[in-house]
Order: structure tokens, then sequence, then C-alpha cells
RNA sequence: GGGCAAAUUCCAGAGUGGCCAAAUGGGGCAGACUGUAAAUCUGCUGUCUUUCGACUUCGGUGGUUCGAAUCCAUCUUUGCCCA
């Protein structure tokens, strides 16, 4: 895996680069899909790939472990060759749902104890065991089993979980020299820093992360209750630090806002589940802002969804007629929302990358910052 | 022609003397959603008022009662049954 940083734009710490993989480029900065259990919930893989433009996507250790489970992952050859996505995958290590599923969880040092939320029975992650488990999926990136600190935790808490998570890093690392890659491609480890919203802990764990020289690094434990703008003082402290000749990737962000604020930050990758749960349920964003489908106001609009928008769904299909999907609850709203917003996404964040090289990066977000934030 | 049953707020449908502006579901309107236990969840949905509250509603009319969606009479409409 290899990062070429390519340029940096001179009005602000906005970058453009290129991610190698053995599964292909990452032009970054970048927006990921989120495909959790192994599918990006509602969009086929040629309107992933083709329309959208999708140049990676995610996964998620605990789900993809639980269902289809590891025996079906491997006798299919891994994930890409199960989903039929031949382009990069990430996944994530199941460190979020030990944060978002606490009520069904008993964590201790050797790791975490889950219910699964699917049958009730007991199962037991420890660094070690989720580094295995990433194995068998065989992403391109894997994520290093973190904790998710609450961005309402007080200090105390927070540097003893940042403590633990870097203490689990470092098994990840270690179980990762004891094992190879299971499909003959290379796996690289992204470790996560943590410290929640106080700088020195944030510093602290900046520190620690980029001494592993891993050959990405994440921020993580941010959208996760704080003030945005506490998230963006943290973004600004962790890259002060990070190396700068490695991608770094903000994890489960955001909003467009989040996401140009990310970009001007140094943020490379992004990733977040907004542009396909938030379109399910009726919330379209677009360059001009973000409209909610089941409004009255677009019952007799026949305009298309977008003009010159990111996908063939934009002017296809009218906002009246779109409504009318979503009113009525057909699927096909749901697939329409999901292949529009997501390909906004990815165009926001290639649009960005157009705007680093051309140098003029701070003007156009600064533009494009008022407009995707209006309500329409 | 005779008999029986029923008419409730946008719809369906509870309610059978005061705790009823009226359950519940649907529909409608709006909001939330950030490493997906989410095609989910929340609020509002007679009128006026910021709230308190006031006012008008349960097919029509007229009664009984301190008080009626609820009881009585009658009319209208609808459904079912018998000729």
């Amino acid at each position: 895996m290899k990062f070429n940083l390519i340029h940096t734009d001179s009005g602000s710490k906005a970058r453009a680069g290129v991610l190698s993989t053995d599964h292909g480029d990452i032009m970054t900065p970048i927006f990921m899909p989120v495909g959790t259990v192994g599918s990006v919930k509602g969009v086929q893989i040629p309107h992933l790939k083709d329309d959208i433009k999708a140049q990676i996507i995610l996964g998620n250790t605990y789900h993809l472990y639980l269902r289809p489970g590891l025996e079906v992952l491997e006798r299919a050859g891994g994930l890409h060759k199960f989903n039929s996505w031949e382009r990069p995958i990430l996944t994530d290590s199941g460190g979020f749902q030990v944060f978002s599923l606490k009520d069904i969880r008993k964590m201790n040092e050797e790791g975490v104890e889950f219910r699964s939320h699917i049958d009730g029975s007991k199962h037991f992650f420890s660094p070690e065991r989720v580094m295995d488990i990433e194995r068998s999926i065989g992403a391109d990136i894997i994520m290093a089993f973190d904790e998710c600190t609450p961005g309402t935790a007080d200090y105390n808490y927070a540097k003893k979980s940042m403590e633990r998570t870097h203490r689990w890093l470092d098994r990840c690392i270690g179980r990762l020299k004891e094992t190879e890659p299971m499909y003959g491609y290379e796996q690289q480890l992204f470790p996560i820093v943590q410290g929640c919203v106080y700088p020195d802990l944030r510093r602290q764990s900046a520190e620690f992360i980029a001494s592993k020289e891993a050959a990405g690094n994440a921020i993580g434990g941010l959208a996760v209750g704080e003030p945005a703008e506490k998230m963006y003082e943290m973004i600004e402290v962790v890259n002060e630090i990070l190396p700068t000749d490695k991608p770094r990737y903000l994890m489960g962000v955001g909003t467009p806002a989040n996401i140009l604020e990310g970009i001007e930050r140094g943020v490379d990758m992004f990733d977040c589940v907004m542009p396909t749960r938030n379109g399910r349920n009726a919330m379209l964003f677009t360059k001009n802002g973000i409209m909610n489908m089941r409004n009255e106001k677009w019952k007799y609009d026949y305009s298309p969804i977008e003009e010159d928008g990111a996908s063939f769904v934009d002017t296809l299909y009218s906002k009246a007629y779109l409504r009318h999907l979503f009113i009525a609850q057909e699927l096909l709203a749901l697939e329409i929302a999901s292949i529009h917003n997501l390909a906004f996404y990815v165009w926001l964040t290639q649009e960005a990358r157009k705007h680093i090289l051309l140098d003029d990066f701070a003007v156009w977000k600064k533009e494009m910052l008022e407009k995707v934030t209006r309500r329409l």
C-alpha cells in the first residue's frame, strides 16, 4: 500500500493524494460508502461502481462475523469475491459496536463480551480475535480494535479508555505480525486516535499512533455527541501530529459540511451512514442544500431531483415523482435516494480534490459550505 | 310493502349519562438520524389562543336531565332479512 501526496492547498491544509492498494487506487480526499453487512444498503454494485463512482466501500467486522459468518466468507474467498465488489474494501473492527451496543456488552482489559443483537448469543472479541476475523473477511484496510469513547465522557474515563485502545493497538499489531493475509493480497492496519474532546489526550494519542508508522491513520471518537466545533478543534490538534505522508481517515463523519471542514483541516478519507440512512428516510443532500422529500412542497414540483446532479437518477426522475414514491412507501424511493446521496457525497470529495489541485480549495469550500447547509 | 340493524372528528373504528375534543389504527403535516440492532424513531393532526383557557362538534330536529356522542320521540339516509 502506497500513499502519494500530490498537492497541499496553499490556502488551507487540504490535501490531494492517491492511495494505492492491491484492488486499485483511491483518489483522496474520498468519501467511502458504508456497506456494513457486505452490501451498501439499497444499491447494486454496478450503480456503486459506474454511477456513484465509489472507489472503496466499508464492511463491518462485528456484523459480518455474526452473519453470514467466517465459514461462508472464507469459502467464498473473502468479502470481495462474496459481494462482487472488486475495488478496495475497508473493514471497521467492531469498535463502534462496542460503543453503540453498550447495553449488551461487558468490557474488560482482555476484550469485550457481546451479546449478538440477532439472537442474543454470547461472543467474545479480543484485539487478537478481531484481527483474525478481519483476515478472514479480507479487506484491504483493516481497522484496529478500539473503544469509541462517547463525546460526553469525562476526562478520567476518556484517558483510561484511550490508554486501553493504545494497549489493544499493540496487541492488534502483534497478532498481524503472527498471521498472513488469506487471499494473496496485502492488508494494512489503520490505528485509531482517541482522546475524546481533550486536546492533551488527543495529542498524546496522535503521538502514540504516529509512532506505529502505519500505512494510514484514523481519527475516531468524533461526531459521537460533542459539538461540531469541538470536533474541528480535535481534528486540528491531531493532524498537527499525524504524519503528512500517510492518509488520514476521519471515522464516521459526517454531514457535507463536516466533510468540507475535515478536508480543509487535512483529512483524506471519510465514511458515514448518513447518505444512505438519511436517504432512506427521505433526506436528500444536494449541492444547493438539503431537501426532505416527504414534504408537501414537492407535490407538484416536476423539476429534476437535481439539475446537473452527480447521478443519472437526478435528471431521470422528478422531485414530485420521488416524493410520490416515498409517500407510497415504494422500495424504489430508497434506491433512488441512496444512489443520489452517495453520488453527491463522492462528487463532493472529488470536486474538493479538483479544487485542491487547482489550489483554490479555500475559496471553493467557503462558497460550497454556504450552499450545502441550506434547507430547501 | 313488512321487519331488523346502523349513522362518531379526513378514513376505518372504539366509546353507550359527567373522568370526551372523544381510545386505537390508517392517512395527512413536520422533525430527528454522523466508524448502520434504523425502509427507523419522535411530535402534531376540530377552531381560536404563546400558555392557562375559551368555543363549536359525534346524521337532522325536538325533548328528558344539574349535565347527552351516550336516554326518549320523530325525521332522513344506509345496510341486511322477509314478501
